[in-house]
RNA sequence: GCCUGUUUAGCUCAGUCGGUAGAGCAAGCGGCUGUUAACCGCUAGGCCGUAGGUUCAAGUCCUACAACAGGCGCCA
């Protein structure tokens, strides 16, 4: 092969001296002495020595990962993940791997997908004409998990300190830059612990992280600051120095009842957060990251601890700048009497949280935990503005390729 | 699921008042050479998303459908 085969695409071997660079842009450079084509890559090769839409390279998510963006984001991810166990590690917790398959549909986080070997077209049914999951493979009805803080309570309430770390599944449709249909989710359960011990440990964590990148990321770093979001690593180095602004619920609603002529949504106590009121609060109010806690029971889980006003629980949001929600946990509820009263308020069948309530039965602890969407993250210090480029072979409503 | 927008060359996009298509990049050929998501010349390359409709005439106007994007909801 000759050097005309050495076309945008191809691979090749160069052998030669590495020498001091007199060009501006790099510190060194090769003097090939020998050049050799390994796979040439001919016209039709689809990517160029150019801007791509980020759509178009989705579409060849098998060649996308040879740009320099994708590059630099499946690095910065993998440097996420490497610090998401040092961090835990360090500090004892026991990573625990939580079950994919799951026959316990309790959480109500999201619609799941459905696990079972039953023939689509013919199912068994039962008299009464329903499909019979006895007949199913795990002999009931399965699908995949859509969280494993259940499992990890478990695990908390006996080992103490425990994270999750791994994919999850949710079957809902939507259709936007910050939802996947399989994504991946750290999910740490603290022991002993509290609402405000949660949050310590959240901002550590998230303080961490960045850090962590600040310092193995650069180059990575100073490429996203330069060709993707102008302004990331100043306020990511800004970030790293900070400490996170806490408020309640209520006094996030008064700073909200201010501006309320702003809003296409207006806000009102006892109304969740729209995304508007989350970007209002952590770009403009406080220019960084917040913490919300003590929201009105009625829009939390059941699972949460119900504060001593009888009308809040001890639910804790991180807002985050262009992200949005990228954290969201809670202390749970650890009386036995007020978890069960939850259960039948919110119409859920009581039957299947046996085994959740044996773990307030028996020698309950005060204990919380928090979810932190791991591909949010890497959105958030990439600066990247479709989850679907910052996770190899996105999975969402309509397409799962690869 | 709802709202808005987009769909024209391999890619990124122009296309005026309706009169059967242009650029840059890529590709091919040639030149240049301290270049870096460079430069110069030439050459090719188009069922204008699909299906209907209006019109003498549709890339352009209308309808439906599809795909994609952005926003919203659901959440992480």
């Amino acid at each position: 092969m000759c050097s005309s085969d050495l076309t945008t695409g191809a691979s090749g071997r160069v052998t030669g001296t590495l020498a001091a660079s007199p060009a501006g842009q790099q510190a060194v450079e090769l003097t090939a002495t020998e050049l050799t084509v390994l796979g040439d890559a001919g016209p039709d090769f689809p990517m160029q020595k150019k801007r791509h839409s980020f759509e178009f390279l989705r579409d060849i998510a098998h060649l996308r990962t040879r740009s320099n963006t994708f590059g630099a984001v499946f690095r910065v991810r993998n440097v996420l993940a490497r610090e998401i166990h040092a961090f835990f590690q360090e500090r004892g917790f026991i990573y625990l791997h939580s079950p994919i398959v799951s026959t316990s549909d309790c959480e109500g986080a999201g619609e799941m997908f459905q696990v079972t070997t039953l023939p689509i077209e013919a199912p068994p049914r039962d008299d009464a004409g329903a499909v019979d999951y006895s007949k199913d493979f795990f002999g009931k009805k399965a699908g995949l998990t859509v969280s494993g803080q259940l499992e990890a309570e478990i695990f908390a309430c006996s080992l103490g300190d425990t994270y999750t770390f791994g994919p999850t599944f949710r079957a809902e449709n939507s259709n936007t830059s910050r939802h996947l249909a399989e994504f991946w989710m750290v999910e740490p359960e603290l022991a002993f612990a509290d609402i405000h011990d949660d949050m310590d440990l959240a901002e550590a964590f998230i303080l961490h992280l960045v850090r962590s990148v600040l310092e193995h990321c650069a180059e990575d770093l100073a490429f996203f600051d330069k060709m993707i979001a102008p302004g990331q690593l100043e306020m990511l180095n800004k970030l790293a120095g900070a400490s996170f602004a806490r408020m309640t619920y209520t006094e996030a609603m008064d700073h909200l009842l201010k501006v309320a002529d702003r809003f296409e949504f207006k806000p009102y106590w006892g109304a969740d957060l729209q995304s508007e009121h989350e970007r209002y609060l952590a770009e403009e109010l406080v220019g960084g990251p917040v913490f919300v806690i003590d929201y009105p029971k009625e829009i939390k889980a059941f699972y949460m601890r119900c504060n001593d006003d009888g009308k809040t629980v001890a639910a804790m949001d991180l807002l985050v700048p262009r992200v949005g929600e990228i954290i969201g946990g809670s202390q749970r509820e650890e009386r036995l009497e007020h978890l069960s009263r939850r259960i039948v308020e919110m119409g859920l069948p009581p039957e299947n949280y046996e085994w959740y309530l044996d773990l307030r039965r028996f020698g309950t602890i005060p204990h919380c935990g928090f979810g932190l969407g791991f591909e949010r993250m890497v959105q958030f210090v990439t600066g990247m503005g479709n989850i679907r480029d910052v996770i190899p072979f996105p999975r969402t409503p309509g397409n799962a390729s690869f």
